[in-house]
DNA sequence: TATGAATGAGTATTCATTCAT
DNA sequence: AATGAATGAATACTCATTCAT
């Protein structure tokens, strides 16, 4: 009860306290004895929540990308149009990306620097395949363009890292219409 | 003479370890005792090279940034029609994503983590110019949708780094009809 | 009862645990932590049975120094003539060091390292009294060489420490004659 | 000249640093940060000296255990009787472990706790060679007991460990007549 | 009695940087 | 211009011990 709670609470401020020093300073900048001040701890507090430093970032990634993904496909049906599916969960990942800039930058620098092991990068890959199945059928229906996963992605998903970057999120602001714009562009590199 | 090209050697020497270390383990594995080891000399000689670590990495990233930028723009001319531009411009990115991958993963490294400090990336991003000055005359022309260039972007050559980079390349090579294939969705996602 | 027989045993888990723990790989492996775990008990419970790290390891002393002297002395009687009853002692401490290596081991260890305190080296000290009394008989007797008793104990005791240390005993198996010889030496060492 | 002297100083103040630590506290008292302290240096120092802290530990025992076979043989020619010869280098041996206790009580820390790694250790024993022959001789000669090399060492050597340890010494001082006594002792034990 | 969680002080080691030569 | 040696401050991590339950 209110120990079990507030374990799971500093195992939520340390993962908190590392999301924010890795983003505003890279990995450099997050080591152990800030994380820990940081959350409020003792550096031993740490290992009892986790293995080591690399545990706690590959637990963090994790973390982070299941909260993403839960957001990604929130009131997808299976049912619907292709389209409509997909403009669902592009818009909901834009929401995502630009009401969690923070996490959406970690998880930026996590996919171009090696700071989370492989095993890990794999394991996260695995919440995107509802969008695979998508894809898939609309292919099928000769809705999409007969390109792989990796090209569909690319340039539907990927660029939305890119605008909501922090760096270039102060030059160009996504308000609604330009968004409308972004998904218009995503869809019309795929759409046949 | 021969003093000066040794002196300019030892510093390409330097920037080429940065690179790589930096490549391959991230900063943290990028010290300033092993970047000197791998460039064989000692490490109090980096410091005559440059300032401190930090005007290290922003002086590798100026470096890269203008090797990259010479290739992208290399046998373009003004006068051709835009998309013959755009297309031209295109291939040689993806051309420099390909062939000098080192060096654009340590490209994505950087605009996705704070390892480059600020005036280095606006001094980094000038290099663009020509690529945005196209982008405007195809706007006139009616040819491009009017969007901003950081969508374009986020669009046509964004989509490269994820295409290009080492942990995707191994499942999705890019051959000649699959890069074909990649630059239609890009030249789709923007041409009106 | 069963609750104080569970007690008498976690202690000696305890114990048992420091003991193999320092044997293996020194003090420096033997952590409070690992003690625990290896007892399968909790590092605070260690507390409950013994003051703190050195009154536990003081005790442990205290505990094998005295399972060794009641081997040493099991089946000796006072009048039997003094080589019989010397060599009685000197086979039965033989014994003890071969077949609890793991005891005499950390003896040695403490012998030769401040392990353990002052205090309980002295109390340790103690059991050892009948073989000097024996000494002292077969002085008067005119049978042993009028020396020290820390030269006759050098000379016929401190060796078996080495020859069944760990190390050597891998090189130098003490079967029945062998461990003949080495009574041999030890009582023309010290016979007049 | 001067510099090579000054690194050679600073290694041997290290070696004698640690020495000096182990020996009142043994190794969990002779930690790097004290080492350095001790030889007034700064922690990092120490690794420009030694790769880690187990290498200065085996160092240190390769350094004494040399120093110690040199005394050991010192004045010893292979020419003279088995018996003079044995008598010169027990002397030897018996002098350095009074007069150098602080390296005889490191030595037989090593020999008696896990400090030191195998490797060292075998390299160590080889500087006991020329005794080892001359016992050969002594047995060709019909003048030594036909037993193992260790029990030799064991009954003649190892008890000077136990009759110079810091200690024993306090109440056993070894003076001229005793030491006479006890190489006696020494020689009894293996003599035919 | 027994514990899991917590911790400040400590561990071995590496860091970016400087300095005498 | 170039260096090897040196370092104080930092690194990730562990320690012996305590405390609320």
């Amino acid at each position: 009860m209110a120990k079990l709670q507030k374990s799971i609470e500093k195992r939520e401020a340390l993962l908190e306290a590392t999301l924010n020093l890795i983003n505003s300073g890279g990995i450099q900048e997050a080591s152990m004895s800030k994380v820990a001040k940081l959350a409020k701890v003792s550096p031993a507090t740490i290992y009892l929540y986790f293995e080591n430093k690399q545990d706690l970032i590959n637990k963090l990634y994790l973390d982070v990308k299941e909260s993403f993904s839960k957001k990604a496909f929130e009131g997808y049906e299976e049912g619907l149009p292709v389209k409509k599916s997909f403009e669902k969960i592009w818009f909901n990942i834009a929401n995502y990306k630009i009401t969690q800039r923070a996490e959406a930058c970690f998880l930026s620098q996590c996919d171009n620097a090696p700071l989370v092991d492989m095993e890990s990068r794999r394991e996260g890959l695995k919440h995107l395949q509802p969008l695979l199945e998508l894809w898939a059928r609309g292919q099928e229906e000769g809705i999409i363009k007969e390109m792989s996963n990796y090209v569909l992605y690319a340039y539907t998903i990927y660029p939305l890292a890119f605008l909501t970057n922090t760096e270039i999120s102060v030059y160009c602001q996504l308000n609604k219409s330009s968004l409308e714009e972004a998904f218009q562009a995503a869809w019309d590199s795929i759409k046949v």
